[in-house]
DNA sequence: CTAAAGATGTCCT
DNA sequence: GGACATCTTTAGA
């Protein structure tokens, strides 16, 4: 039994990190939180590789910190930064090779009125338009680093239910200092929802 | 051990 | 356009 809101399965996410991160376009993150439920669409994303790729936290090779990319595809990489912020990935490619694909914003669609208070703050636009406050709003914290996205637990990507056409831009990647000739930032054109045009 | 930077957000000018 | 909050991780001595 299958169906079209079932988590997406490991094969999506066994693939080329850049496939990956532009077809996550459009698809519906879920959060199951104490009862309730959080969900967006995707509307920016950006794709980490590895050791190819000066920008990825791979780059150097395995850490304790990015371990988790470095293992089974379909799983959440959650890193702490700024002394603040927790930045939400999902894990790409076969086990052993590390890459991920950073989740920059989405379009909220349900439980609106618990992201506005995780936030702080009413207005829609502000909610969950950048990695940080995607984090933020859904209440994403390091307790689910490794989380497997691929089973109906606390979190997890689906397909939407009625999926609606879009226009993807493709642009370099934003807020990094290497690697920023690489076109892997794609987001869904004129959504008012993406952290920057 | 020490230090510097960081896949950011917010507030200020 | 720029300062700053705030702390983990990583690299280098």
């Amino acid at each position: 039994m299958c169906t079209h809101s079932d988590p997406l399965p490991r094969r999506f996410y066994e693939r080329d990190t850049v496939s990956v991160a532009r077809e996550l376009l459009g698809k519906v993150i879920v959060r199951h939180l104490r009862g309730s439920l959080l969900k967006g669409i995707i509307v920016e994303v950006e794709a980490y590789r590895g050791g190819d790729d000066p920008a990825s936290h791979a780059y150097r090779g395995l850490t304790k910190r990015n371990q988790v990319m470095f293992g089974e595809p379909g799983h959440a990489y959650i890193y702490f930064t700024y002394g603040m912020h927790y930045c939400l990935n999902v894990t790409t490619e076969k086990l052993g090779q590390p890459a991920a694909v950073l989740i920059r914003a989405a379009q909220p669609l349900t439980g609106i009125d618990r992201m506005k208070k995780w936030r702080k703050t009413d207005r829609l636009e502000n909610l969950t338009n950048g990695p940080a406050k995607l984090t933020q709003a859904l209440s994403i914290k390091r307790a689910l680093n490794g989380h497997d996205l691929t089973k109906k637990g606390k979190l997890y990507i689906s397909r939407p239910t009625n999926p609606e056409t879009f226009s993807v831009v493709i642009t370099s990647r934003i807020g990094i200092k290497t690697g920023r000739n690489k076109p892997w930032r794609f987001f869904i054109q004129n959504s008012p929802f993406v952290s920057k045009q």
